[in-house]
DNA sequence: GCGATTTCTCTATTATGTAGATAAACGCAG
DNA sequence: CTGCGTTTATCTACATAATAGAGAAATCGC
């Protein structure tokens, strides 16, 4: 995580999609989640190095279960956000308020200040 | 900015900053202003490159004349966040609030509350 | 010009973000 | 049990973002 104490974005957003998901929390369906709320594809392999990089730090953790498979294919890594993501998560977005806090998004074009 | 139209967390820190101080927006100042609302210092280095950066995106723009400036010292580099870097942050924000929609964090179930 | 002051630039390094090709594991039909 | 198609995961390589710290550059008052 940044200096700051705000992880990066990217990060962020696939923490947000695991938690989301919940029990269904999976490479497939973290990627739509992704792909519905930004209206952009990202490849499999950004997701799993980000999941990959977010467990190492133990943002989130492997669920070694998956709820009964009986698809064919490899086998799922099902994922969960824990304590410590949570914890992350909430540092992240108040730092972030902190420094949205009273601005408004208006187009600059006289300044007149004061 | 990322694929995902969400810029580095950083960015759009120093993004804000710029906005909030206005006229008065040069590096030291912005210093400030990021560590106070993050609660730990980032070097000097880190602000320009980020600046720099952020510059040929177009997002801020380099302002010519400082107001009447008696300082000693070598002279200021103002910033201003451009129309583009208005709309820059505007998307990050949507497309974030949207992977935040309805999300509550409430830490998951005890684990080992020893 | 000289020195003190203030700000900026440069170099290096690690962390994040990203795609695409390739491999692995599995259920099912034969 | 063997091959086959399906689904998911891994690997490699590279681009961009984040970061520190040392050192160089301007400017002012004298």
């Amino acid at each position: 995580m940044g200096k700051t104490g705000v992880m990066g974005s990217f990060e962020e957003m696939v923490l947000l999609a695991v938690l989301r998901l919940g029990e269904r929390a999976y490479s497939v369906p973290i990627r739509r989640e992704l792909s519905e709320r930004s209206g952009t594809d990202v490849s499999m392999g950004a997701v799993y190095a980000t999941l990959d990089r977010l467990e190492g730090k133990g943002l989130v953790e492997e669920r070694p279960e998956a709820p009964q498979q009986t698809t064919p294919g490899r086998p799922r890594r099902y994922f969960r956000v824990s304590g410590q993501g949570i914890a992350a998560l909430d540092e992240t977005r108040t730092i972030r308020d902190r420094m949205w806090r009273g601005l408004h998004l208006t187009a600059p074009d006289s300044e007149g200040g004061a």
